[in-house]
DNA sequence: AAAATTTGTCTATTGATATAGACAATTATA
DNA sequence: TATAATTGTCTATATCAATAGACAAATTTT
């Protein structure tokens, strides 16, 4: 009604919230919708981080639902540790900003997030020798059926998952960088184990879809929830293939910054 | 049971479907969950183009639900024009691929598509002239309240909707801009008028979440669908912001593709 | 102290989602 | 031609999602 009083106002225009109604019937519930305009909300800024969400009577008129549909979405939050509700006072913001990860042609996954969080780490969580998929065997330049490494790996940040990756690598060239990863926790570090200095990212495919059970799983999330997919190539600085990797970002916690490169 | 084998075989272990069990009580609804799986499966080449999917008992057991579970995930695909159903036949994959855009520091968006659609054009659904925000102030190099000319405009290949921008660009400077677009239907053709023959992506933001009404609207997606935004900043080669934009892509159509620069 | 505000809990009702089973209609195969 | 395989339609039932209303509990404001 007169929301749309502030359309000129510039306040945000982007984050949407705007005329936002919802669709129903849709196979996504009311409840999970606006659990995500919420998330959406608080990452563009429209919630500060510790400052109280509206309360739950005006959230229901504004989305025009009832109010329990809004409390659904918020019991959804807080217990994802977004919100925390106190009775009598409001429903407060907790965690707000998401990571921001570069991405550039020499941008390694443990950098660039310097300040962002405190601790970061990878774990290994698989290693596998396996025949080459028609799909990896081309990212690597191999021949199909070639055999290679296969590394399952989490990254964290502040004891929250925060990236899953699967990477191949030529078991013929690099024999023995599970072992290394398991090790060193860094692909940079293994790398310079079989004498390579430096690596270049050739190139990323990006894409979205929801997070699948596996993901959800390793990443911790509520179902439902949007993973940002990556499909890399990393080359020698002669152009060599070396890796070829999967990444899965949470989107409610991780941005991808594309930086100059 | 015996879907196990394939893990070694390294047909597709990314695709997920492996021990794709699905997530009840979520908010989003089995069949939504399922069409999902099923579209990622296209997309990564597990079901070919024209090949029929597995039949609906067959897909019931693999997922673990009700044929009817199934039959409403395939009748969404089917809706959207991914899926054809023959009744004794089977049930077909119609289109298949998405479309691959790149981005790099000097990609403009309708270049770099050649060959993937035959067709391709952007339309300018709406022009106004507002205050800025503290966000495009702060990506434009402005004052904050300056006012700014914010064009809404939808990218288009072969007449389907595959991206959904709004851009920002400083008044005082491109006074005339949203004529300018309306006429060439090309930013770097606008650009050009006012002088600035060359321009860089400076940075680059991606994000994921869910499609919100307008999207659905603008991009002519189902409820529950996903974009990738993207939040660009482009300057002139000597550094000096131009244009300030959010662009919004259906996921389940487009990928981005950085290339190395 | 009293009133107003806000979250928490409870009951009840309606519609969408999911399961279950049976059988029809169409096509491919033996 | 008969049989099998596959999609389409129907009925019935149980659970989840959403609405509605009332009131309790905690906190802030008057």
């Amino acid at each position: 009604m007169d929301d749309r009083a502030k359309k000129i106002g510039g306040k945000e225009m982007i984050g949407q919230q705007m005329a936002s109604s919802l669709e129903r019937r849709s196979g996504v519930s009311l409840w999970r919708q606006i659990a995500d305009q919420i998330l959406q909300s608080i990452a563009v800024g429209d919630f500060a981080e510790n400052a109280a969400l509206p309360p739950e009577v005006a959230l229901a008129e504004r989305y025009g639902v009832n109010r329990h549909t809004v409390r659904s979405a918020i019991a959804a939050l807080v217990q994802d540790g977004v919100l925390r509700a106190e009775q009598g006072r409001g429903t407060f913001v907790l965690s707000r900003k998401r990571l921001s990860y570069p991405i550039g042609a020499r941008t390694r996954f443990s950098e660039g997030l310097q300040g962002q969080a405190s601790e970061r780490r990878s774990v290994l969580l698989e290693a596998a020798v396996e025949p080459a998929s028609r799909r990896v065997a081309e990212g690597l330049g191999l021949a199909r059926g070639s055999v290679v490494i296969r590394l399952e790996t989490r990254g964290e940040a502040d004891g929250q998952a925060v990236s899953r990756a699967t990477g191949w690598f030529d078991a013929a060239r690099f024999a023995g960088i599970d072992a290394a990863m398991a090790e060193t926790g860094s692909v940079t570090a293994s790398f310079q184990r079989f004498g390579i200095g430096d690596y270049l990212r050739q190139s990323t495919v990006l894409s979205a879809r929801h997070a699948d059970a596996a993901d959800l799983a390793d990443l911790d999330l509520q179902p439902g929830a949007i993973v940002l997919v990556t499909v890399a190539v990393n080359v020698t600085p002669d152009g060599q293939p070396i890796q070829f990797a999967e990444t899965r970002f949470p989107a409610e916690r991780v941005e991808l910054k594309l930086s100059a490169l």
